[in-house]
DNA sequence: CCTGACCTAACGAACGTTCGTTATATTGCA
DNA sequence: TGCAATATAACGAACGTTCGTTAGGTCAGG
């Protein structure tokens, strides 16, 4: 029974907030009862506060799961020891890359922010603010060592990632552009045009 | 009685739908009631159904609202007869400007498109196409006029409306940059980085 | 035998909506 | 001009349903 045939083994707890977070993303949080996410479960409503104290608690663990996600995996690629222009196409593939496979535990927590306790989310929102703070500080760095041209870095760093950000908007898997086409596409034109990238060093 | 002292009367319509908007926007289509909505008002939950058939058919005049209104009042700009890089700087301008007066409008459209029947939400869909294609279609001209240096078109177009749309998620009145500060810093970098404008034709 | 995982049953509250009714305007016609 | 007919805008009560949540019970595995 409990053999592990070919797959990890996800907990139970993770399938639930797998499903809650795809639930959710597609009806919205407020259209989706519990009863709804233990029928996908496959168990009752009331089995569900066995691990989670409210439905408020679950979509906490969903928000608290992915920013820390995107902050563990994509932030230090900002740190490597390679080119600033590279540095700036590889994040920007690995945020685009990252978030349109947790389309649905990001787009979840940026829009149900407001649904949370005051504390925790200003908790969530506190590690957004991180990673936005971090990107543009890197972007400060590249125009300081004259490699990124742009009279505002602040400004420019939200520019970057509401442009990256809006691709799960559009993005369909069956559409002309294969996703990394698109991500390949958004790095060249967000570090060589947007941040005005000097082709050579 | 009957005397207009100052303003224009709204009609008891309009008021419904931007109050409406108001909470939609605040707190989530899902998350408020119609005893709510006729609070805010003033009239009981039932005088509401004088006005709309159903909930969702009061989410339909809002989003065809400001679909509308984006359509009307903005693309005319980009067939105005000045130079390339003042219509697109003119067009972000606005479209910025207007997307934060009528943000409680916007954001409940894009949020809950999902929540609208079917053939509704893709009419409201198609409105959004038709703005987005008109966007692209300007900036392909631009690069065939020599204007523009963008190797995609398609994909600098919705790279610059998510850009510009992503200005409400983080502008706060009390800010360190006013809108038109934004509006001003958006239309350079969007008009002589991203799409790559050459200052003096 | 204890505990984790799940169940059935039920709670009060809120949901969108419909109903019959009622003042108050507005309008059509003699 | 005056009166009947109609329209408008609102009311309070209630409909059946669904909501998040809780209490208490069952039962298998270690």
């Amino acid at each position: 029974m409990s053999s592990s045939v070919e797959q990890t083994e996800a907990s139970r707890l993770e399938v639930i907030l797998d499903q809650a977070a795809w639930l959710f993303y597609e009806r919205g949080y407020g259209a989706v009862g519990m009863r709804t996410i233990a029928e996908v479960v496959g168990v009752r409503a009331s089995s569900l506060y066995h691990y989670f104290d409210s439905k408020t608690d679950l979509l906490y663990q969903i928000s608290l799961g992915v920013t820390r996600d995107f902050i563990d995996q994509l932030l230090p690629i900002l740190e490597d020891p390679i080119p600033y222009p590279e540095r700036a196409t590889s994040f920007i593939r690995g945020h685009i890359e990252l978030r349109w496979r947790r389309r649905h535990w990001i787009s979840t927590t940026l829009q149900e922010l407001r649904s949370l306790e005051p504390e925790r989310s200003e908790e969530i929102a506190g590690y957004l603010r991180t990673y936005q703070r971090t990107v543009q500080d890197f972007i400060a760095q590249g125009v300081a060592a004259g490699i990124f041209q742009v009279g505002d870095p602040w400004l420019a760093g939200v520019a970057l990632l509401d442009m990256i950000n809006g691709v799960n908007g559009w993005y369909r898997p069956q559409g002309s552009r294969s996703l990394n086409q698109i991500a390949e596409g958004y790095a060249q034109l967000g570090v060589y045009q947007l941040l005005g990238a000097t082709q050579r060093l």
